[in-house]
DNA sequence: TAATATTTTTAGATTTGTCTAAATTTAATT
DNA sequence: AATTAAATTTAGACAAATCTAAAAATATTA
C-alpha cells in the first residue's frame, strides 16, 4: 500500500492524537492539521473505504492496525531522517523538525531501509522519541517527567516532549540536550517551578512547564 | 522563488530538451514527461506567467535566464541526492534515478547547501553529469565519445548518456564504470560497433549504439 | 426536558493539474 | 496555390484536496 503526501499526515496526525485521547474528534483534528472541519470528514471518508481507520459518523475515529502501521512507517521514516539530518549534516536539532516533515515522503522502501543501515540503526531519534522499526516496533525505555523525580538525584534526560521550536531553542539555552545529566534541587510549591543543577553549569531555574516537557530516567 | 513539484518538472524536462535543440517543440515535451500535448500547453502558460520562459504561441519555447537558474537548482539537487545515495547508501548506479526524481523536490536550501558539504562538495554525479554549484555554475571535463576516439589509446570512461536501467545494466554487465581505463582495438564498418578492451577484462564487442552514449577523456 | 450551544456533516464552489475532442495554425506535398 | 498532414491550442470535463455556508446531530444547561 502506498498513499498519498495528504493521507499520510492525516494518518500521522490521527496516530498521536490517539495515543493520548484512545478516540480522536474532527474538531481536534482539524485544530492539530491547521484546516477545516469538513476538510477532515472528507479525509475519514476516504481513508475508512482504504480500510485504515474505525470510524462512525458523529462518534469520532481512531486508527486500525493497519492504519498504526502506516502511521508507524511515516513515523520511523520522520525520526531516520531527523537523525541523518542532526548527526551527519550538523543541523541543530530544533531546526529539523519541517524538513523531515517532507523528507518522510519519499517512498522507496529499500532507501528508508539502507538509511536505517547507514545510521547505525539508531534507536531514539535526536529528541529523544523512539524510532520503530520496520515492522513497526517500538523501542521502550523507562522515563518520567523531570518534574515528577524526587530531589537530589542524578538523571539523564532521554526525551522532550513540546518539540517547538520555542521550547528547543530554551532548551539550548539551558545547555540542556539528549544525554545532559540533571538534578533537582529544590521544588518551589508557589508555582511548581524547579531549582535544577546540570551537570558542568552552575544552577538554575526552570518552570513547571518546561519541567513537565522534559522526560529523564535514572543513571 | 519556490515551485510546485509539477513546475519543477517542467522546467527541468524543458532545460534538457533546450540542451540539444535550442527551441522546444510541445510535442517533444509531452513525449518527455509523457503527458499529453495539451497539458504541456497549459503549463507553459503558467511559467511564462511566472516569467521563467519565453514562449509564442505555435512558435516554440525556452527558458530565459531565471527559467535556467531554477532548471540548475533543480538538476543540482537530482544529482547531490544521487551521489548520497551511491556513495554513502551504497546503492547500484543504475538504481538511483528515480528516487533521486522525488528527493529533488525537498525545497530547503539550506539542506541543500549542507548535502553538498557533507558529500565533500563534488563535481560530478556517479553517472559522471556535471553538479552545478548552487549559482548555477556547472562544472566542464573534456571529454569525446567512445565511438570517436582513435585506436589503441587508454583513456578513461567519464560519463554516460541514456541512463536508462537497461543501458546501465549492459555496462555493469561489461564491467565498465565511471573511471574505468578503457582502449578501442578495432572498428567494424559494417554496423560501427567497436572492439574494445576493458582494464584487466578480455576484450569484447560494444554495439555503436552503446558506444555513441559512452564518454571518455584522455589519460 | 426544552432551549441553547457545540460539534460534525453535507452541499456546492475553488484550485491545480490532468484529460479528450474539436478547432486552429503551421508545415508539407501535390 | 490548393490541399492534405502535422502540430498546437482551445474548450470543456474530471479528480484530488481544499474551502465556505448551511444543515443536521449531539451535548450542555437552565
Amino acid at each position: 500500500m502506498s498513499y498519498t503526501i495528504s493521507e499520510e499526515n492525516y494518518i500521522k496526525s490521527i496516530y498521536h492524537l490517539q495515543q493520548d485521547t484512545g478516540l480522536v474528534n474532527t474538531n481536534s483534528l482539524a485544530a492539530e492539521m491547521k484546516t477545516r472541519p469538513a476538510s477532515v470528514t472528507d479525509m475519514l471518508k476516504k481513508l475508512k473505504s482504504k480500510k485504515l481507520l474505525q470510524y462512525e459518523k458523529y462518534k469520532g475515529f481512531k486508527l486500525n492496525e493497519a492504519g498504526k502501521k502506516a502511521a508507524l512507517d511515516v513515523v520511523r521514516k520522520h525520526r531516520l531522517w531527523e537523525y541523518f539530518l542532526v548527526e551527519h549534516l550538523k543541523f541543530d536539532w530544533d531546526k529539523v523538525h519541517p524538513i523531515a516533515e517532507e523528507l518522510e515522503h519519499i517512498s522507496s522502501e529499500e532507501l528508508v531501509q539502507r538509511l536505517d543501515n547507514f545510521l547505525g540503526n539508531p534507536l531514539f531519534d535526536p529528541h529523544g522519541d523512539p524510532i520503530p522499526d520496520k515492522n513497526g516496533k517500538i523501542p521502550v525505555i523507562n522515563q518520567q517527567k523531570l518534574s515528577d523525580i524526587p530531589l537530589k538525584v542524578m538523571m539523564t534526560v532521554s526525551s522532550v516532549r513540546n518539540q517547538t521550536v520555542q521550547m528547543l531553542e530554551m532548551l539550548n539555552h539551558y545547555n540542556i540536550a539528549l544525554g545532559t545529566q540533571i538534578m533537582v534541587l529544590k521544588k518551589f510549591e508557589f508555582d511548581g517551578s524547579l531549582e535544577i543543577k546540570v551537570l558542568k553549569q552552575s544552577a538554575c531555574i526552570i518552570s513547571e512547564q518546561v519541567a513537565k516537557n522534559v522526560f529523564v530516567y535514572g543513571v
